[in-house]
RNA sequence: GGAGAGGUGCCAGAGUGGUCGAAUGGAGCGGUUUGCUAAACCGUCGUAGUGUCAAAAACGCUACCGGGGGUUCGAAUCCCCCCCUCUCCGCCA
């Protein structure tokens, strides 16, 4: 959400950097809805003051004894008038409202131009991708013959793009969870919160994803309650309404959940194994960082998602999106891709951006200086990282030759185990 | 799910139809006093929208006492619906 006095004030220059990630603003049609806003307000609140005006001389008359029947009369008349413009400028206030939720961020001035995500820029490789002296497979394989993934059982109990993790595999799940928790918090400074898989709908605004993007949620009617894409929004709507000390900031906060994502529009990708499912694990960081700190903030927070992989030993990159890539919400993402070899690309495995005040805005998170004077936070948040595609990075990069998976060194304690290898003992491995 | 009690400013807490944007106390901020600290005293102290204005400041107006609707010339106060908190009962991991 935009500050509409600045936004007012730099029409043009702000639909000239909006232009720029893609976004056509109606510069007209802004104006003129701002203009009938403003001159319906206008109107109803000098007749409101007239009948506030009247009313207080009624009570001043009446406790003098004198007869107020005219005057009361003289003000009722006017209560027509003011219930139309009451409804026409509430009409015209949500509208305009509506199209102000509507209109993105503004992109950093550091973003590079660009339409899509083939004008990303890389900034930085880390690692080497392992030689392999056979030809790597894709964990869909390895998982199935492993008998740590289920693809098929998962169809059955819930539906496509589900999965279940059996044995081993679970394990590993979990041992990642419990691995990036414990980096964060030791190492990196974050403190752990377990929020509500479930939140209501003014989160969902506050960090941007209502009312914009209702279809890619799983929505429960009866309540007003939906299952949660990111922790980015229970973890960010925790102040929603608050101000904080500025002097306490920055607030680091880290937190497992699952997500869940309807994943309408992307029915042709990535639709074999566990890239995109409709439920995932994920370790989110989230920072709730001073104005003038923010891009900073946003930088060790991509090296915190980064550290993970470096201590995992896989190879990644990080690309800057150009604005056209750039999210809704977000002034600067860069996005780190892990080295799959089974499918021999570099996949998105954690997206770190910073919102600036954009989300702090709409949740109302402000934060007060020393002089009692408050004013909007920056939020920050990203992947720390994605749970399921990390599993499916080490599965795909630790693979031998006979198709068990070496542990990664940090992992070992975690798992339990130096290595996974197929346990026909349990009778889940299917033949095929 | 049933019965009852509540939800007021940063906090505590008054206020049951008019002069209430809201008493009082505390915290905060500014100041006086003080070797320092404490105390005392004085002042100040909500948010948003909008108008005058080139703009800022300032001043005015409108709205806000959990959220939404209603009654009334006038609502924190009366009525209806919803949400949340607490107590008891039921159910339940």
């Amino acid at each position: 959400m935009h500050d509409l006095t600045y936004f007012r004030t730099n029409l043009e220059a702000v639909a000239g950097r909006l232009a720029e990630r893609g976004f056509a603003l109606d510069v007209p049609g802004f104006r003129t809805l701002d203009t009938e806003r403003r001159a319906a307000l206008t109107e109803v609140e000098q007749l409101k003051a007239q009948v506030n005006a009247g009313s207080q001389d009624i009570g001043k008359l009446k406790r003098q004894g004198a007869d107020t029947a005219e005057l009361q009369a003289s003000i009722r008349a006017l209560g027509d008038r003011i219930k139309t413009l009451d409804e026409k400028v509430k009409e015209v206030d949500e509208t305009f409202r509506t199209l102000l939720a509507g209109i993105p961020n503004v992109a950093h001035a550091s973003v590079p131009v660009g339409k899509s995500s083939d004008e990303n820029v890389e900034v930085r490789r880390w690692g080497q991708p392992r030689e392999f002296a056979f030809a790597p497979k894709a964990h869909w394989d390895l998982g199935a013959a492993l008998g740590i993934l289920d693809l098929d059982r998962a169809a059955k109990v819930t539906g496509a793009r589900f999965a279940v993790y059996w044995d081993m595999g679970a394990r590993l799940e979990r041992a990642l969870v419990n691995f990036m928790l414990d980096t964060h918090t030791r190492h990196h400074g974050y403190t752990e919160v377990l929020p509500p898989f479930m939140v209501n709908s003014a989160s969902l605004f506050g960090t941007g994803q209502l009312p914009k993007f209702a279809e890619d949620l799983f929505k429960c009617e009866k309540n007003d309650l939906w299952l949660i894409p990111t922790a980015e929004v229970p973890v960010t709507n925790l102040f929603r309404d608050e101000t904080l000390e500025m002097d306490a900031l920055p607030v680091l906060l880290c937190a497992y959940t699952p997500c869940f994502r309807s994943e309408a529009g992307s029915y042709g990708r990535d639709v074999r194994g566990i890239i995109r499912q409709h439920q995932f694990q994920k370790v989110e960081l989230v920072k709730f960082v001073r104005p003038d700190q923010s891009y900073e903030e946003l930088d060790r927070l991509t090296a915190d998602a980064e550290d993970i992989l470096q201590r995992l030993e896989l190879p990644y990159r990080t690309v800057v999106l150009c604005t056209g890539d750039t999210s809704f919400s977000s002034a600067k993402t860069y996005d780190i891709e892990v080295w799959l070899p089974g499918q021999g690309t570099y996949k998105e495995i954690s997206s770190c951006s910073n919102f600036e005040a954009f989300q702090a805005r709409r949740a109302n998170i402000r934060a007060k200086n020393s002089k009692g004077k408050s004013e909007f936070l920056h939020t920050i948040n990203g992947s720390g990282l994605a749970v399921g595609r990390t599993w499916v990075a080490i599965v795909e990069n630790y693979q031998q030759a006979d198709g068990s998976i070496v542990v990664p060194e940090v992992l070992r304690s975690y798992v339990g185990a130096e290595r996974i290898e197929a346990r026909e003992a349990l009778g889940v491995v299917k033949k095929s």
